[in-house]
DNA sequence: TCTGGGGTCCTAGGACCC
DNA sequence: TCTGGGGTCCTAGGACCC
C-alpha cells in the first residue's frame, strides 16, 4: 500500500487561536507579541500584507498599527498550548501514526489505496481540524519529511491548492526544487544560506546537484541528510516517543531593567522553581545548575553582556530548596553593583531519570524519599489549584521585575473564571 | 525608552589515560 | 629524559528549528 509523509501546519497559529474566541479579529490584521511584549512573533496574513515584519520590535510597528488598525495581542501560551493539544488530538483521529513536531506542526505517515486516497485523507485532516477546533491548517504530502515541508509551503502560498498540496510526479518535484531558494529549505538557516549563495548555489535544485562530499564539508551530516531527503530518499522517520529533554531552561526578560540584588535573586528563584517543576514532571533529577545574568547587550556592543556560573551538584536532585539555595548563591556571586540587568536564566543539565539515583561516595543522598514526597505534594497542589498557589518565599510577592503583558487575552479554555461569556 | 523563550544536534578541541 | 598514537569523556560553541 502506498504511503506518504504529511506535514500538517496550523496557519498563523497564534493569530488563529485569538480569532477563534474573538470574532472581531477575523477581518482585521492581527499581530502577536513575544513575552514581555518585546517584538512581533506571529502575524495574520493581513498583517503580513501591511508590511509588518517577523521579529520586529514592538515600538517600530506602532505607526503601522495605527495606520492599518492592527489588533495587537500579548502572547497567551496557556491558550495556545491548550488549542494545540486539541488540534493534535483531532489529527490523530485520522492518522494515528503521527509526531507532534512543534506547538503548531505535526508530521504523519499516511497510507492509502493509491495517491488519490492519500490526498483525500489529507483533505479530511484539514476539514476535521477546522470544524472541531476552528483552526485552519495546511497539509503538504510527499515522499520525505523535508519535501513534505516544502509541499506545505506551496499549499499555503498557492491560492488554488485548497490548503492541501501533494508532490507526486517527477516533474512536480523538479519544478518545486527549481522554484525554492535555498534559504527556504528546512535545515538551511541564515549562515548556511550565505555560504551556499557565495558558491553559486541558489536554489534547492542547485543544491541537490552538488557532490555529497562538498555538502558534508559545508553543512555536516545533518545537511547531507537534508539533501538526500530533497532528492527523495527518506532519512528521517516519524518519531513517536516524546523523549525526555536533555536540558531544561527557564528564563524571562524583565519588565523593566533590574539593578537590585534582591530583585535579581527573586527572579532567579522563580526561574529555578519553574525549571524544577518541569524537571519533576518528566521524572528526572538534575546534576548541574547554571545561572546566567544578562545585561543590556545593545548599549555596549562588543563587550560581554552575559555572566554565567555552573555548579556541579555532586548528587542529582529535584528538590526545590536545594536548587534554589544553589541558584541564589550563583546570583549573589555573579551580581555586580551598577550593572543594568535585562534578563536571567536558569538551566538544568546532566539530567538522569529519578529511578536511577546514584549516590556519590562522598556526600549524602540529596533527594531522599521524604523530600520527594514533599515535592509531589507541592506539584499536586499547584496543578489542582493553579500555578504558584504554593511557592517558595524566596521568589517574592510583588515581583516587580515580571514581564509586561499589556494586551493579554483571557485564558478561555483553561481557566473557569476566564471562560467566554456568550451573553451576560 | 522599547529587541522572545524555549529546544536539538554536531564538531572541535582539551584533558586524561594507557 | 625523551617520545607516539590511540582512545574516551567532557565542554563550549556554532548551526539549526519553531
Amino acid at each position: 500500500m502506498p504511503s506518504a509523509f504529511a506535514l500538517i501546519d496550523c496557519n498563523n497559529f497564534y493569530a488563529s487561536c485569538e480569532r477563534v474566541f474573538d470574532p472581531s479579529l477575523r477581518n482585521r490584521p492581527v499581530v502577536i507579541l513575544s513575552n514581555n511584549d518585546g517584538c512581533v512573533i506571529a502575524r495574520s496574513n493581513e498583517a503580513k500584507e501591511c508590511g509588518v515584519g517577523m521579529g520586529v520590535p514592538e515600538f517600530k510597528v506602532r505607526p503601522d498599527v495605527k495606520r492599518h488598525n492592527i489588533a495587537v495581542c500579548s502572547s497567551n501560551y496557556a491558550l495556545y498550548g491548550d488549542m494545540s493539544r486539541r488540534v493534535m488530538e483531532t489529527i490523530q483521529t485520522v492518522t494515528p501514526n503521527m509526531e507532534v513536531y512543534s506547538i503548531d506542526e505535526a508530521f504523519a505517515e499516511i497510507s492509502g489505496r493509491d495517491h488519490q486516497d492519500i490526498i483525500e485523507k489529507g483533505k479530511e485532516i484539514r476539514r476535521r481540524v477546522l470544524q472541531w477546533t476552528g483552526i485552519p491548517v495546511s497539509v503538504g504530502l510527499a515522499r520525505t519529511k523535508t519535501l513534505a515541508k516544502l509541499a506545505n509551503e506551496s499549499a499555503k502560498s498557492d491560492k488554488y491548492s485548497g490548503g492541501v498540496m501533494a508532490l507526486r510526479s517527477h516533474r512536480e518535484h523538479q519544478t518545486l526544487l527549481k522554484n525554492t531558494p535555498v534559504s527556504e529549505i528546512w535545515g538551511v538557516g541564515r549562515n548556511y544560506s550565505k555560504t551556499l549563495q557565495k558558491h553559486g548555489v541558489v536554489t534547492a535544485w542547485n543544491l541537490i546537484q552538488q557532490p555529497d562530499s562538498w555538502i558534508r564539508s559545508k553543512m555536516k551530516v545533518t545537511g547531507l541528510r537534508m539533501v538526500w531527503e530533497l532528492r527523495g530518499h527518506s532519512c528521517l522517520e516519524i518519531e513517536h516517543a516524546v523523549d525526555q529533554r536533555k536540558g531544561i531552561l527557564s528564563s524571562r526578560s524583565f519588565g523593566r531593567p533590574v539593578y537590585d540584588l534582591n530583585d535579581l535573586t527573586e527572579a532567579v528563584s522563580t526561574f529555578t522553581e519553574r525549571a524544577s517543576e518541569k524537571l519533576r514532571k518528566q521524572n528526572s533529577l538534575t546534576g548541574m545548575i547554571t545561572v546566567t545574568l544578562v545585561t543590556d547587550k545593545y548599549s555596549n556592543p562588543g563587550l560581554p553582556y552575559k555572566f554565567g556560573l555552573s555548579v556541579d551538584l555532586q548528587t542529582p536532585t529535584a528538590d526545590l530548596s536545594t536548587l534554589i539555595s544553589v541558584a541564589r548563591m550563583c546570583a549573589v556571586q555573579l551580581f555586580e553593583k551598577g550593572r543594568k540587568y535585562r534578563k536571567a536564566w536558569v538551566m538544568l543539565t546532566g539530567l538522569v531519570p529519578d529511578s536511577e539515583i546514584q549516590t556519590s561516595l562522598f556526600s549524602e543522598v540529596d533527594y531522599s524519599n521524604r523530600k520527594k514526597s514533599l515535592m509531589e505534594s507541592l506539584d499536586h497542589i499547584n496543578s489542582k489549584f493553579g500555578k504558584r498557589t504554593l511557592h517558595s518565599a524566596s521568589t517574592g510577592i510583588d515581583q516587580t521585575w515580571q514581564m509586561k503583558q499589556q494586551f493579554l487575552s483571557p485564558r478561555y479554555t483553561t481557566r473557569w473564571d476566564e471562560v467566554l461569556t456568550v451573553r451576560a
